[in-house]
DNA sequence: CCTGCTTTTTATCATTTGTAAAAAAATGTC
DNA sequence: GACATTTTTTTACAAATGATAAAAAGCAGG
């Protein structure tokens, strides 16, 4: 997914707003299982996803919560440390081998303070997550696992096919074995 | 909470660009119970606790599921009408008599055009909210329920006097009487 | 201080979900 | 195509949670 169209589709910037963006970005490629973001580190850039898939997930004792599966065309960020400046909770890892842009968040900061266009394109990047996340956890809390499963199958479908079972179950909140039940339930 | 502390604590404004929005809010007191942000319904206005607390939810068959507690100095809003101009998932009710800070959205959406501070201040704003789901969010995935209530324990000690148990297990996923069981075998 | 109403706890039973381990299926590599 | 590896499904059993109903406790208004 081209770059220009991942910045338009959060705000739309006016050309010259837009280019002093780009100059800072670059692109960079990493194999699938590279782990891009770490948690309990403060992440210095911001990357946008060009192509592939990735997931966020959080470490509690011996295992792995999926709470996030991003692809084309997702920010992938440390959001701790691109809000605060301090380490976050979740690492960040490649489903796929994936294609990035990237940007020093020091740069980012410094066009939002000298362009105001670029301070509401940062405003509206941060409500867009946000809104984002917020559906996530709602729909998190709604309904049984049964149809939490119906949701995604319905609203990820491609992901379905490119994602690993064991991913997706910890991403509705449930085992892998009760995802499989449930698999088994619906057909 | 007095209206300059719940600025400055989301970002540093100049003077001038406080008063600037000063110059649009007003004060409006509620009684326990009003519904103050109606789901499916487009909100108009952003508003600040000033105190009292508040809890969102969403309606899910003949049951409500609580997923935000919000207390003195919280920012009370329909996400979606707020980013989106469009209906929200939330309905937000008064669990005691509240006095709230309020502000057309109209207004501010013509401040961040205007002033970059504001800007960035609606970024930060954004920004902060973001962080804050992405919180809740992980640690409703994170642990058993008895882990989730003894970490909501220890954030959030006072709200426990001031929140009807139903609500507080809601939030954290469970059954009310689920909730009564785990708090008598923690004693 | 009593009465009625709401909130919280307790008890019982049915259901769901988790754990662990093994089998089956799918995938990738030589 | 055969092997090794990973992923998914299945099974059996244990543990946790939900539903329902009833009792107990707490609270507000007179």
């Amino acid at each position: 997914m081209d770059l220009d169209i991942i910045l338009n589709q959060i705000y739309a910037l006016p050309r010259a707003s837009r280019e002093l963006i780009k100059a800072y970005v670059t692109e960079v490629v990493y194999p699938k299982g590279h782990i891009i973001i770490h948690a309990n580190k403060v992440e210095r850039h911001v990357y946008f996803l060009k192509s592939g898939i990735v997931r966020a997930y959080a470490d509690h004792g011996d295992s792995q919560i999926t709470f996030w599966i991003g692809s084309e065309g997702a920010p992938v960020i440390s959001m701790n440390s691109y809000v605060n400046n301090r380490p976050g909770y979740e690492s960040i890892d490649l489903l796929e081998n994936c294609t990035l842009y990237t940007i020093a968040m020091q740069d980012l900061q410094r066009l939002f303070l000298q362009d105001i266009h670029i301070a509401n394109w940062g405003r509206k990047f941060a409500e867009s997550e946000l809104i984002k996340t917020e559906e996530r956890m709602i729909s998190r809390h709604l309904g049984t696992a049964v149809e939490r499963y119906r949701r995604f199958l319905s609203q990820s479908p491609d992901l379905l096919q490119r994602v690993p079972l064991g991913y997706i179950a910890s991403y509705l909140g449930i085992t892998q074995v009760s995802l499989s039940r449930i698999r088994a339930e619906i057909r």
